[in-house]
RNA sequence: GCGCAGGUGGCAGAGUGGUCAAUUGCAUCGCGCUGUAGACGCGACGCCCUUUGGGCUCCGGGGGUUCGAAUCCCUCCCUGCGCA
């Protein structure tokens, strides 16, 4: 893997790279599809394609439960799996061990329920909550007790093993991601566990035709995240990736993305995890965020919620009924050029299939046009 | 015309003397989804009042029994099935 920055703003952090791997190179800043199960739900590889998406990334969790991870290496990789002719990524399963253990005690996404304004029941009942029902953390690696009473144990090792079978472009070293609500001594644990994981992951790797990108972790304090960059930018990663709670507003987030970029190194991708709605992503984009994935696009499309200029639209409401306009006007998208919101609306309510991939093409079409546009402007000195 | 079964909120369908403004599903409406346990979740859904609260009206129509009826009785109307 290669990474080369072509334009760099001098009005902000923001820069125009290039990225290139064994499957193809492509511009920075990008926004990556996720295709947990390998598969970006509802889409096929053309869609993909005509979607203007170049790069996907699946999951090292959700492949592995299902031994997928085994098929898709006699299957000779991801790419020839699915199809795909794209750059592609790997999640280490960092993420699943917040979200199917303390995100489940604490009953709360990563962000969502925070941004509105903090939720203290749902605090306070989390300071009470010192281990995870549902999972168990180790400095060894982490049980998972699945909801089928499965369990999968999965270790820093364990996770580039599986994401080596897997064989993406790029891999995630196995990190541990903290709950918005975790206090900050439980953090700094954490972070530490996720820095000795960061090692062991870098000593596990056998193949030098994938990258290992490494997660800095710290939850919302500066000493922490100071701290973990400094660990992880130490450590022989080709590029890194933001992930972990991010405060517990959108500004606070903001200005720990800007805190942890100005320290990063400056000549290797930073891919901002799991962030990505279309009015966030301009200024993500500005503090220095070269990829950032995010399930908003495609889930929220599937929930009915799509994509227009300076907001959404939610195709279910009875207004759309004989409405015979496209989602957007102008928009050059598969779903715009052919079909209406009446049809769109009809085929929602009627939980018809199709629905699921025009909606999801119309949203993933949007995002990527929208990166597109701010990477011309990051070009012309606009940004 | 006779026999049997039945008429409950937009629809389907529970309840069968008080804890019923009435289970549940669908439909409707609103809200939410940020490294996907998510083609999903939450809420409202008789009317009115600012509420975890209060008031009014309500289970085909009318009348009755009872402290109290969607639930029991009488009567009328209507629907389905069977027999003429």
């Amino acid at each position: 893997m290669q990474f080369s920055i072509t334009h760099k703003s001098e009005k902000s952090l923001a820069r125009v790279g290039v990225l290139e791997t064994p499957h193809g190179k492509i511009e920075t800043p990008c926004f990556v599809a996720v295709g947990t199960k390998a598969t970006v739900k509802a889409l096929g590889p053309d869609d993909l394609e005509r979607v203007g998406t170049q790069i996907v990334l699946a999951n090292t969790y959700h492949l592995y439960t299902s031994k997928t991870h085994e098929v898709i290496k006699q299957a000779g990789g991801l790419n020839n799996f699915m199809r795909w002719q794209g750059i592609t990524m790997t999640d280490s399963g960092g993420f699943q061990v917040f979200s199917l253990g303390f995100g489940k005690d604490h009953e709360i996404g990563r962000y969502s329920t925070l941004f509105p304004g903090e939720d203290l029941q749902k605090m306070v009942k989390a300071e009470s909550i010192k281990e995870s029902q549902y999972i168990k953390i180790l400095d060894e690696g982490v049980v998972f007790r699945l909801p089928d009473g499965k369990r999968t144990v999965l270790t820093p090792e364990k996770s580039i093993e599986i994401q080596e079978a897997i064989g993406a472009d790029i891999m995630f070293s196995f990190d541990e991601c903290t709950s918005p609500l975790a206090s900050k001594e439980y953090v700094k644990e954490a972070m530490g566990r996720t820095h000795r994981w960061a090692e062991r992951c870098i000593k596990a790797k056998t193949r030098n035709d994938q990258a290992l990108w490494g997660i800095v972790q710290g939850g919302e304090w500066n000493d922490l995240r100071e701290e973990s960059v400094r660990t992880i930018s130490n450590l022989p990663f080709d590029g890194f990736g933001l992930g972990g709670a991010m405060g517990k507003t959108k500004e606070r987030m903001f200005e720990l993305i800007e805190f942890i970029n100005t320290r990063l190194p400056d000549n290797k991708p930073r891919h901002l995890l799991g962030i990505g709605y279309p009015e966030d992503i301009p200024e993500i984009v500005k503090l220095g965020v070269d990829t950032f994935d995010c399930v908003a696009p495609t889930r929220e499309a599937r929930n009915g919620t799509l994509y227009v200029k300076g907001g959404r639209i939610s195709i279910q409401k009875s207004e759309y009924r004989q409405d015979f306009l496209p989602i957007e006007e102008g928009c050059g998208c598969y779903t715009c050029q052919n079909f209406n919101r009446a049809y769109l609306r009809h085929l929602y309510k009627e939980k018809e299939l199709l629905f699921y991939r025009l909606a999801s093409i119309h949203n993933l079409y949007f995002i990527n046009n929208l990166v597109a546009g701010i990477r011309e402007r990051i070009k012309n000195g606009e940004i």
